[in-house]
DNA sequence: GGAATATATTCACCTAAGCAGATATGTAGG
DNA sequence: CCTACATATCTGCTTAGGTGAATATATTCC
C-alpha cells in the first residue's frame, strides 16, 4: 500500500505562527475573498499580502482562483485530520479575538459598499449572502 | 471586570512550530520527563535541549520542577481554551507520527533500565506506571 | 570548602523570514 | 500594440531564532 508522506508539522505550525497570515486566514474564514479586500482590510502595502498568501499556498492551506484580473483565496483543509482539526480549531479561536472580529466587520461592509473603499467593480466574496447589507443596515 | 489580556497565538503557534519542541512536548504528553531523559532520547546536546525547554517554558507551555539536582519539565494547558484544545489535538497528532512513537518507546526503555543509558539513580518520569516493565518484557 | 554532576546561559555564527520599495507579470480594453 | 490595473516577484536590509562550543550556576556529597 502506498505510503502517505508524513505532512510536515512543522512547516504547518510556522505557517499559522504570524499575526498576518492570521488575519488573513481569519478573513477567508467563511468564503472566498479577493487580494484587492485583503489590502484594503488590513491597510498594508499589497506586496505584503502577496507574500504572506504564497506563503500560505505553499504551505497548503489555501489556495487561489483567479478571474480575470482578480486573485481570489479560500482556505483549503489540509490532507491530515489532524491538520484539519487544528485549522478548525484556530479559526474558532480568531473568531474570539476583537481585533478579528474588527477585520470581519470591515470586509463585510466592504463587500456591501465596495464603491466607499476604492473596490468598485471587484467581484463580492463567492460565499457572501447577497442579504449581507439586508443585515448590516 | 479585570480585561483578561489576549492570548498571544503568535507565540503560541511558534512554540509549536520546531521539530525538536514537538519532540519534547511528545515525551512528555502522558508524564512529568527529567531533564537528563530528553537527552538521552533525542540524541542532541544538553544545551540545545535546554534552551528549546526555556523557550517552552516562556511561551508558558510546559513548566519545571526541581528535584535535587535534577529538573522535571510536565505540560501546562494554556490558559485560553481554545490553546488548550489545539495543544491536546497537536498531542494526539505527534502520536501518530512514527518518528514520535519511536521516541516513546525508547523513553519507556529508558525508564525500565536506566543503568543501560547511564542514567541511574535519575529519578523516573512522576506518572510512569511501576509496571511498565512487565508490559515491556 | 572543593569536586562532581545536572542544568542553564552566553557567544559567535548562520539561515529563515519579516519588511518597504521597486519592478515584473498577467489580463482587459481601447 | 499600448495603457491601465491587479497581483506577484525581486532587492536590499534587518531581526528572530536555530546551532555547537564554551562557560556559568545550582545542588549534592565528601
Amino acid at each position: 500500500m502506498a505510503r502517505k508522506a508524513q505532512f510536515d508539522m512543522q512547516q504547518f505550525f510556522l505557517a499559522l505562527a504570524d499575526n498576518t497570515r492570521l488575519r488573513l486566514l481569519n478573513l477567508m474564514g467563511e468564503q472566498e475573498v479577493c487580494v484587492c479586500y485583503f489590502v484594503e482590510i488590513l491597510g498594508a502595502p499589497q506586496p505584503k499580502i502577496s507574500r504572506h498568501l504564497a506563503y500560505l499556498r505553499n504551505a497548503g492551506i489555501v489556495s487561489a482562483r483567479r478571474e480575470g484580473k482578480w486573485m481570489h483565496y479560500r482556505i483549503v483543509m489540509p490532507p491530515h485530520i489532524g491538520a484539519t482539526q487544528i485549522l478548525r480549531q484556530t479559526l474558532e479561536w480568531l473568531k474570539e479575538d476583537k481585533a478579528m472580529q474588527a477585520d470581519r466587520t470591515r470586509l463585510t461592509k466592504a463587500c456591501c459598499a465596495p464603491a466607499k473603499y476604492a473596490l468598485e467593480g471587484v467581484p463580492l466574496p463567492a460565499a457572501a449572502p447577497e442579504s449581507c447589507c439586508e443585515v448590516l443596515q
